[in-house]
DNA sequence: CACCATCCTTAATAAATTCGTAATTTTTTT
DNA sequence: AAAAAAATTACGAATTTATTAAGGATGGTG
């Protein structure tokens, strides 16, 4: 019953009642698309930065950060569109919601008629506009040379296979997905590893270090892992 | 001579001695500004409340409510920019009136042409800072021909990189973020590094000096990081 | 189960870059 | 002219990143 063309897709799906994001997620999954959950603001806000999502569904009433503030901050850093969802149906939610960012707004109790109706209408909306490439859809990062298939997990430099270990390729594509964005190395830690960074963060100069001897000419002149000094590191954009 | 683009903005001027009230009120109109006066503090309170206004010019020394504690009081209701006046130029009186949220300072006697250049310049940060709301929201900040990207932290002068240290970085930042707005040192030192301000830090000055000499073409005359004598310092709004 | 290969972490050291301080000079204000 | 504020200069200390190497965990294989 699912859709081929759906499976593409990832929605990340964000409400503290576990059993309304389940419910949700075995909606979406029933039209073909691919489903991520979070339970609280933080966790999609990591999800969104990590993630190549194209639509998130937020509920607005989350433990450690709500879905006004979420929807804010995930708008600093994409434009992917956000529909929100709420337990009341009160006028103050749904301005404060879209005055933020939001796309879209949907109240609980919700048909799931509707809900699948809305997700499509942003889908289409946010695919045709061309504010999105075709390579995202597909999970493909690239600068210059340098090509992360997300879905194969396989990174060409200029053409040429480049070997990489789990750890290192998920430092590169966090950064390459990110382009131009620079991450402290502590975030760097916290996003790839998916735990609180203490203090190992040498760690990740090593891994960098590896990277660059595989992907740059002269590691000691990078052409694309630079340092930010004092700041963290980036993947220029090519 | 009156521009009629101006027409639309209305400045209160607050000033208990009439004669330079209403002095400054031709200058203004001059220019095609609306002006409304007010004699103290209170009228002040008041008209900030009722009218729409755009910019307040108010002097310090009042009778009923004087200039510091009319700026608290209007701070706590509104955010529109306001030029504090004073008759001395004592420290005291400045320092406090920054700290309390003036946006700049002008001491009497004050040379009309500067006070119109300032009047200009704090409209010109107000009114553009609701639709340069997509720049803002992306992180990108400008004055003139200095941009700074804090997506990427980068710096470009008229198109060129420019290579700053964390902490130039950070000051830089906290200015042109703010063009137009004069931060005292001990201010600067607090918001960048994140600590309470002990001595009178020269570091700063130290500082300020490495960024001239990265942006300014003469630094001994610099165009962008200006210094406000006995007060601090300020990007030019350019 | 022992062996091997791969990858990750840690530690120690080196290299690079930045920072803060103090002393001195210049500029501005009174 | 005196005083205050800011600019300038230079240098050692401190911070941050790079590099190298060794040890340990993991997983597959004979």
């Amino acid at each position: 019953m699912s859709d081929r063309k759906n499976a593409q897709i990832n929605i990340l799906v964000v409400d503290d009642d576990r059993d309304i994001a389940r419910a949700i997620e075995i909606y979406l999954k029933n039209e073909g698309y691919n489903v991520l959950l979070a339970y609280d603001g933080l966790q999609a806000l990591n999800a969104a930065i990590k993630e190549n999502l194209h639509l998130i569904i937020m509920d607005i009433m989350m433990p450690v950060l709500d879905g006004v503030q979420a929807t804010m901050k995930i708008r600093e850093e994409k434009n992917i569109p956000i529909i929100m969802l709420s337990a009341k149906s009160e006028d103050y939610d749904k301005i404060t919601g879209l005055n933020v960012g939001a796309d879209d707004y949907i109240t609980k109790p919700f048909n799931p008629l509707e809900l699948i109706a809305r997700v499509k209408s942003q889908i289409r909306r946010y695919l045709n506009f061309g504010s999105i490439e075709k390579e995202n859809i597909k999970g493909i990062y690239r600068t210059g040379g340098l090509v992360i298939d997300d879905t194969s997990k396989e990174v060409t430099l200029d053409g040429e296979a480049v070997q990489l270990t789990p750890t290192e390729y998920g430092i590169l594509k966090l950064l390459v997905s990110n382009a131009g964005k620079v991450f402290p190395i502590n975030q760097i830690y916290e996003k790839v590893w998916d735990e609180p960074a203490y203090s190992p963060e040498n760690t990740v100069t090593v891994h960098i270090r590896r990277i660059r001897e595989k992907i740059e000419i002269d590691p000691k002149n990078p052409r694309y892992l630079k340092v930010v000094w004092g700041l963290g590191y980036k993947a220029e954009k090519i």
